[in-house]
DNA sequence: TGGACATATCTGTCAAGGCGTATATCATCG
DNA sequence: CGATGATATACGCCTTGACAGATATGTCCA
């Protein structure tokens, strides 16, 4: 019996991909493991919010995120549920037709390109390339 | 350029799907039309309560309803964007996968059998098998 | 050890969603 | 018509989520 499809509750993933700017989140972490100063800079919104909208993945296990020093990077995890992680993956393919989707990866890269330019990205670590969910 | 993604807000879509009573109609819903009147008597909730389901179903645009006398018929409708059609097939196939969901099948088929011996979908039209998303 | 910085969590307010109850709508039948 | 049955919507209450602002936690560095 496959133990990973107990425990999972698919609605509660739903409920974490219900919200535009957690979907823009999703996105910009689509290949990429990125630090939560990156997302309050390209998103332009406040940190408390960003942060909130994280833990918010992370409760649904779809996000992971690792420590380094002061930063936190979080990059797209394998829900433990198949299910669950092939829906994962239509959504990431589905968000990069969006063309606002498309405008926040313009804005990382080019915040990537001078990031000693903008002064909350001086120091952070750039978002490093992780293997995407999708092939 | 594809028209269809515009004006389709894959939130909503999300929205619609995070809730368990909205998964089961769906799930119920999968390759069959079915009138109201059993999903009342399948899932044992209020009649107001799961019209008020449907009406976010069809508020996401991936339900469809079709009037027959007294009677209300719902199916699943293939949503206005590829990328929410596809996450909506995989969801129904992820459904497949859970215990409560294929539950609520075997007492749909139960009632289906003997719904005469059922008040309330005595005189009801029975579901009637109509073309998966999934193939 | 004490800042300074990155991130997380708490608090209060407001809008949206869930539910039960009551009621409206629409079709059928007599 | 008026009654009945199937379904939808309105209302009121409660819960949850989104947000801004304030504060706590944890790490680094002087």
């Amino acid at each position: 019996m496959d133990r990973s499809l107990k425990g999972y509750d698919l609605a509660l993933l739903f409920a974490a991909l219900s919200d535009r700017t957690r979907l823009r989140l999703l996105n910009l972490m689509d290949g990429r493991e990125v630090c939560v100063c990156y997302f309050v800079e390209i998103l332009g919104q406040s940190q408390p919010k960003i942060s909130r909208h994280l833990a918010y993945l992370r409760r649904a296990r779809i996000v992971a995120a690792r420590r380094d020093g002061k930063w936190i990077h979080y990059k797209i995890a394998v829900p433990p549920n198949s299910g669950a992680a092939r829906i994962l993956r239509e959504t990431l393919l589905t968000l990069r037709q969006d063309r606002g989707m498309q405008a926040d990866l313009a804005r990382l890269n080019r915040a990537c390109c001078v990031p000693q330019r903008i002064y909350q990205l001086e120091s952070a670590p750039l978002p490093a390339r992780v293997d995407a969910l999708n092939n």
